[in-house]
Parts: C-alpha cells; sequence; structure tokens
DNA sequence: TCTACGTTTAACATGTGTGTCAAATAACAG
DNA sequence: CTGTTATTTGACACACATGTTAAACGTAGA
C-alpha cells in the first residue's frame, strides 16, 4: 500500500543519484534550455544526455514541452517536495536523539577508516 | 573542486534509491538492530542485507559497532543534512517561480501515463 | 581446544545503467 | 519534394548493483 509511495523515492533518488543529471537540474534551474544547449557543457554525446533528461522526466522532476523544432526542459517541484519530506522525517528524529545517540556511539567507534 | 562533494551527494542518494535500505533506515529509527534482526522482515537473505549495510555505512548514514558477537547498526545524521540542503536550493527555486511555470507547463502536458 | 553462533567474503548469475555510433523521426526552409 | 537541423531510438558494449549459496572469519562458551 505505501508500496507506490516507496517507488516514487525510489525514482526520485536514483535520478538524483547521478551527478550528470544533478548538473543538468542545476542549469534549468538557470532556465529552460534545448537538449543541445545541456549537451554544450558536458564531454558526453547528446544521445547520452537525451537518455538522462528522459529519466528526469520519468522521475517528474522536470518537464519538456515542443517549441519549434526545439525541445527544451523545464523544472518541476513536487517529486522534490516529497523525497524532502521523507528526510526530514530522519533530519528530525535524528537531531532529537542525537544526543543520546552521540554518546553511545562514542564508546565503541575509535575510527571509521579500516583497510 | 566540487566533485568531492558531488560525488558525497551522489553517493547519499544512491544508498537511498533503495526500498530495502530505506526500510532498514526506518527500522534503525526505532532503534538501534543487529545484522540478524535486520534481515527477519525481508525476503532476502542476510549477506544481502550485510552488503546493504555497507553501503548504509559508506554513505555515513549509519554506523556500526561490534558489542560481543553482535554488530548493532544505528543511524547518523551529516549526509542527509547536506542532500537536504541541495534539495532545499531546488524546492526553493521552484516554489518561487511555481506560478510562472505552472502556467507555461500546462498547455503543453495532455497528461503524463505512456503505454 | 572444539563447537556453535553471528556476520562477512568469495564466486557466480543476472538485470539495469550509462555510454557509444549509426540510423530513424520531426519540424522547418528552399 | 529535398535537404538541414534538432532530437530520439536501436543495437551494442561494458560496468555496476543486487541477489544467491557456500565457505571463511571472529567471538563466546563447554
Amino acid at each position: 500500500m505505501v508500496k507506490q509511495l516507496d517507488d516514487c523515492l525510489s525514482v526520485t533518488f536514483g535520478a538524483l543519484a547521478d551527478p550528470t543529471r544533478r548538473e543538468i537540474l542545476a542549469m534549468l534551474a538557470e532556465g529552460e534550455a534545448t537538449v543541445t544547449e545541456l549537451t554544450a557543457p558536458f564531454a558526453i554525446s547528446m544521445p547520452a544526455i537525451s537518455r538522462h533528461l528522459k529519466v528526469l522526466e520519468g522521475a517528474g522532476l522536470i518537464t519538456r514541452s515542443r517549441s519549434g523544432q526545439h525541445l527544451t526542459s523545464s523544472l518541476r517541484s513536487a517529486p522534490l517536495q516529497e523525497a524532502t519530506e521523507w528526510m526530514e522525517r530522519y533530519r528530525q528524529f535524528w537531531s532529537a536523539s542525537f544526543d543520546r545517540l552521540d554518546a553511545h556511539l562514542r564508546q565503541f567507534q575509535p575510527g571509521r577508516e579500516g583497510p
């Protein structure tokens, strides 16, 4: 029953997990852009960018609209809201129980790096 | 130069992109637990859970400490803070420009489901 | 020291993601 | 209609993620 939301979060976080896609979102935050424009700053091919855009669109993070020959992409907000809410739940929990947790952890954890 | 942070976000979002791992985080939010305890509610094997825990630890989302035979896992907060900050940047932008965007989008997007 | 328990590692199968280049589609201009 | 530009799709290659089972490791206790 919560499966639907769960999957939605997977798609959202999955889309956000790729640096190129986050870079694309950053570019779109400065205004909508065509695929060609979005491809320019990257060292990868246009088909690759096109696929990234498809992933972002599938996650509902952008929308696309054709104006003449150009297909412009623009940002959408809804999924981020959901993902942020999910994370806020944990952030709040963690902030609340941090002191207790922190003290507890310290006594077991000498260091975090290991071979 | 921002590459380091970028990679950190990839790891964080990547860890969050898996439903099993989010489920594990939800369980740990109710208190620390051993690998055996964390494996119980799932239909997958303990080695699989062990790997998920390793991913979560790699993302800094949990810490682990041995107490006797048991290896207990507990939540950490730092990476979520970073990821939330990243997303907040976009949420704010999107909220601000939502009206303008929304009107623009409506005229191009008849439906979001595909075959 | 031998045995049992809890957990991880090794080796492997398999599916999915990300990139490539070449060809196909879509809209526009002569 | 033909050609040009913008973008996507197809076919492939390769890497990585996730699951499995079997064996190894680490700690506790007889």
